[in-house]
DNA sequence: GTCAATATGAAATATTAATTCCAATCTGTA
DNA sequence: TACAGATTGGAATTAATATTTCATATTGAC
């Protein structure tokens, strides 16, 4: 019906940008109530994405009509498609690195050149880091450096992908004269040097998948013999986490066909520098 | 009525980490089509947070019902309040990048507790990732993955905090099919491992201050019979920069008396992928 | 100051969405 | 196989929310 058209003739924002730029334009013309809301709009874009016209008009301190016909007044048809556009915000927002990401790669595939694959890895060891930041469980993590830290000898665990990280792992924790051992025999003695461990040693696991055959093998090997677990994996349905006391998900971007191993490092080197913390700690109290 | 404080009784999770671990916990108790919908939920937080409850059981498969049982399930006492948890999510996770770096610099400065740590070593890895970004030379990199493109072997040479990083370097050229050789010989067979290369090879080596005497020698060593060498060092004045054809200069940032090895990583990373496209097309050209 | 046009408030209504209910189906057990 | 209990689907009901309407107030032009 006609009606219907000419509405659809105005040009209706249809992204956050323009919406905001449409607002600021007409600012002046607004009446005053309908300039409140716009107001409280922009200000608060959160809370009309979210709430209810009632709400909002509240806390906006006008009548729910009003916001109505602040919406029409943008060419909307009404609030519930004026919210759309708040919410799609919200939505691309949280997504906005992913986005990036899908565009590094994008160009490095269509020969962008190697800077292209620079950035992709660098956004790809921001975005796990990022996303590290937000899920890390504060409990998870204090539970493993007290594991960790009244053992007698850490074992670290890994192969592959996630070596790197347990090398480094053992590095740091010689460096804070903590006593640990680095499964990773040539001489292929893992099964013995995992043999000495007893329930007084703790255990670092590391692997991601696909998982290392030989990592969950030795992992169920040393859990039977009784010694506590920490493990760091990429799932909850990682072979790892039956086995583990404590285990952390860490969730790493990949680029080109290789996962970041940032997030991994992060988290790593904050347990070891936490477990370095708690035994000094410790000592302190046992000589005081 | 007792029915409705007993639901209030149960520890209702009032923050998406909570919830997400509760669902992992109860996941192989629950019912078929309530799993559905707990797996839908953790794999979609976003639908949840916008979608109507009809939308959403459609997107998931499920009935309009089924979604609400979820929720009670979980201690809700409806689906509009499991779904609050959901945008509350979306709220958190808004704030800016900077922002949030800033605040986790602040927070470990003051000295929090473990999560300080933590965010410390992320807010560590943010920085240097940021620094590195820009201040890669585009031309060195060019020329670092010419030069190792087209050697026949690569030797990745590196000790104590940079072992690691070679490491994964050796790891990434073995998938990528690329002809390499971490000098680390447990035997003490370095020197003679060395002495294979030739000037058609190539070298990556690294090093931080304070530089593994090591590496060193091993990298002059290799240097003195005509092998190209690319260099990963803290400054103008490392002592590989002298040997090297092309060297890059990463300033790392520390938390705790750690450096980050995150810049390190991707340039590692970045180098080695790059190298690998590069010979790919090299080898299209030769065929086609 | 009066009038018309515009804007606003508040309640009534229409619409949409959440929740409940009950019959049907499935699952495990005797 | 029969049964009880749990689970599920789908319609009916209830609650909530957006929108419309209309009376009232405000504004600006003459």
């Amino acid at each position: 019906m006609a009606v219907g058209g000419a509405t659809m003739d105005e040009r209706v924002p249809r992204d956050f940008e323009t919406l905001r730029a449409t607002i600021l334009e007409r600012r002046h013309s607004l009446p005053k109530r309908i300039a409140q809301i716009a107001a409280y709009a922009l200000d608060n874009p959160d809370d009309i994405a979210f709430g209810t016209a009632a709400s909002i008009a509240a806390s906006a301190g006008v009548q729910p009509s009003t916001l109505i016909r602040f919406a029409q007044q943008l060419g909307f048809d009404g609030f519930t498609s004026l919210q759309q556009v708040f919410r799609e915000r919200l939505r691309e927002r949280n997504s906005s690195y992913d986005e990036r990401l899908a565009a590094l790669r994008a160009k490095a595939e269509e020969g962008g050149g190697h800077r292209a694959i620079f950035d992709g890895f660098v956004a790809a060891a921001s975005t796990s880091l990022g996303d590290i930041s937000r899920s890390l469980n504060e409990a998870h993590f204090d539970e493993a450096v007290a594991l960790l830290a009244k053992a007698e000898t850490i074992y670290v665990l890994a192969r592959r992908r996630s070596y790197p990280v347990a090398s480094y792992i053992a590095y740091a924790l010689g460096k804070l004269k903590i006593r640990n051992q680095l499964v990773e025999s040539a001489a292929g003695l893992n099964a013995e040097m995992i043999g000495f461990a007893t329930p007084r040693d703790a255990v670092i696991a590391i692997s991601f998948s696909p998982y290392a055959p030989a990592t969950i093998e030795e992992t169920r090997s040393i859990a039977e013999q009784g010694v506590p677990i920490v493990a760091i994996t990429d799932s909850s349905f990682s072979p790892l986490a039956q086995f583990a006391e404590v285990w952390f998900e860490v969730a790493e971007a990949d680029f080109g066909g290789f996962r970041s191993i940032s997030a991994t490092m992060a988290l790593a080197m904050a347990l070891t520098v936490a477990v370095g913390e708690k035994r000094r700690e410790a000592g302190r109290r046992r000589k005081g």
